[in-house]
DNA sequence: TTGTATGCGTTATCAC
DNA sequence: GTGATAACGCATACAA
């Protein structure tokens, strides 16, 4: 018993034929008669032949068949976070009609073994995000020629986004708010960087990460001076942490809160109610994403709904293209603004501007 | 101009020494000296090599670090079923420690180009589900010397797997209905096999997938001749529309239903509403996950709580094991019963009404 | 239709 | 510490 696995090559000489009529046989590339099919097919069934070897042939062909889906977090969160679930969803979708695989990624690997952005044998990549770390692998990735699609981030020149209206859409939350009449409004953010710790922050304080930023630019279009609460993620708990900080003093309750993300909001949403307070009647609370939260019925949140499996369908489309040896555009979709029943105009006798303390 | 990319080869040459040594500079395998790293690295830029090409080396060495997770359905269903969700969570956990990717595959391909079972680089597979004909290409994984493991499935000899007491489980809530009194019960399975459409039937039809077969053994311990109904696939909408034909007949309403799946049960509880019925006073229902689901409160459904994460963990393990050349055992998890609120005594009048005891 | 020859880009092994 | 060589397993252009 020999103790490697058997090679095309093995299989040809078994069926005595070339190796290149085997492989011929196996990818149906050409014809071939069918007795000589025959023989090969026998040879191989002999040998405990599987097969051709996907590493080799790919090395061959140049084409791996994989699409890489590099996160900036930690893999599992992945799967914790309902809107990049439903994006992945779509992107399985869009890269599908090319029939590829979706390998998951992480940026920077802390084991040495793992694929990573650079180290993956991959065709093409799509990045959910993009902070400055990312950027400097994705150079490397770009000098090896592979066709980079960006989710919600901005990876330089060249490269197609596939973005959000940000900025717009959480303007026309803060814009419904004031038009009920609010001014004292304190705003909860996503993470200001892959590595940050919650908190308040500074008005001047430098944000890394695109989606934060965008969102908070538009909610400080309509209030300016609003304090700001970085959370250290998009979970109900950190929602929560910070609804805990922002009412931990009741003399100043602010009448309104923006969250980035709809997790964020229903972990507020919670706080208050640990506080005593009711939701929107003491409080106003919108969200942004549109997922369905669970646990903080009978409200439902004011958000922005925003088209989380079209932005991966429009992500898998534009890789499919430039595999194509296609271009590929950017695109923005745009978010829709549902009201829910978690806004109302202010409470009688707010107090001025709600400060941390 | 050359308009290909440069290799390593090419980097050696300008840079003056041999391929086998810049190779080395690229994997630290071997000490370099710092002159002829620094030189080796110049002419790496100098030529925009953007180090080692992961399909050769990987040919080369003969790892991927690519550990494929197979699904029986379209890919994108995986990201609609709660469960698969938290199993997968557990995975990339599991398969963490040895830091390998993973790569989304679906069973069989319907385009020709996309990476299968059969024609994917990685070094090992996780299967989710075995169906008979899925069974077929793991056999072809096998003979390519590819670790596997199967969670929820049956792969045959020799692969580990990594299952839930399910018919146990399942027999527990049909123990729970029956010390409660009911004796007029209705079961609602997942599907039956991969391509079956929902609808009621026969006590001897053939289950081709083993969680529903599993389930449905443990029910039918309790219930032997419960009428029986099949979903298409484990949805609300699934759920609500085996609800509707159970509740179609008003002059017969069962006492109480089995189904297989926390999604189905849900569907069920929204029918019964639609029909007038109260949950659990006029019909008790019971689910099996243990996943939160949304729109049903107050009802908090009866359910038998899987380790989803767990089951993927132990998959990542067992994995992990194998590629180190250690054996990996099957492991059987249990599943805990939650009572909720969704089950009672049968309402009165109801046929064949047994004492409680 | 089948066979021949070559290279895909690396890295392990050994000698120096 | 460095270099020569030989695979890794396959698919393709081209000749027969």
């Amino acid at each position: 018993m020999s103790t490697r696995r058997p090679t095309i090559a093995d299989v040809a000489r078994e069926a005595g034929v070339a190796p290149s009529t085997a492989s011929v046989v196996f990818s149906g590339k050409t014809p071939v008669s069918a007795s000589t099919q025959a023989r090969v097919r026998a040879a191989a069934d002999a040998l405990g032949y599987a097969g051709p070897d996907p590493l080799a042939a790919s090395l061959r062909r140049g084409r791996s068949g994989i699409v890489g889906v590099v996160f900036e977090e930690h893999l599992r969160s992945v799967f914790s976070d309902p809107v990049k679930i439903l994006t992945m969803d779509g992107l399985a979708d869009g890269v599908g009609e090319v029939g590829a695989g979706l390998l998951l990624l992480r940026d920077h690997d802390p084991a040495e073994t793992a694929p990573t952005l650079t180290t993956a044998p991959m065709d093409a990549a799509v990045l959910i995000g993009c902070s400055p770390l990312l950027r400097e692998s994705l150079e490397a990735v770009r000098a090896r020629g592979i066709p980079v699609v960006v989710i919600e981030g901005d990876a330089g020149e060249g490269v197609p986004r596939i973005l959000l209206d940000n900025r717009e859409a959480q303007r026309r939350a803060a814009t419904h708010l004031h038009a009920l009449g609010h001014t004292d409004v304190v705003i909860v953010t996503l993470p200001l960087a892959s590595d940050t710790r919650a908190g308040w922050i500074s008005v001047d304080a430098e944000v890394r990460i695109d989606v934060t930023r965008e969102r908070l630019a538009g909610a400080r279009d309509v209030f300016p001076d609003a304090p700001t609460y970085a959370a250290g993620g998009s979970f109900i708990d950190e929602g929560f942490a910070a609804g805990r900080s922002i009412f931990a003093d009741e003399s100043h309750v602010p009448t309104a809160i923006i969250a980035q993300s709809d997790l964020l909001a229903a972990g507020i949403v919670h706080a208050a109610r640990e506080a005593g307070l009711r939701v929107p009647e003491d409080v106003s609370v919108t969200g942004f994403d549109g997922v369905e939260v669970d646990g903080i019925a009978p409200a439902e949140l004011a958000t922005l709904v925003q088209p989380a499996v079209d932005k991966g369908r429009a992500a898998g489309r534009a890789v499919t293209a430039m595999l194509d040896g296609r271009a590929a555009d950017s695109v923005t979709l745009a978010c829709e603004f549902r009201e829910g029943n978690t806004t109302a105009p202010p409470r009688r006798g707010a107090r001025g501007v709600h400060r941390p303390g």
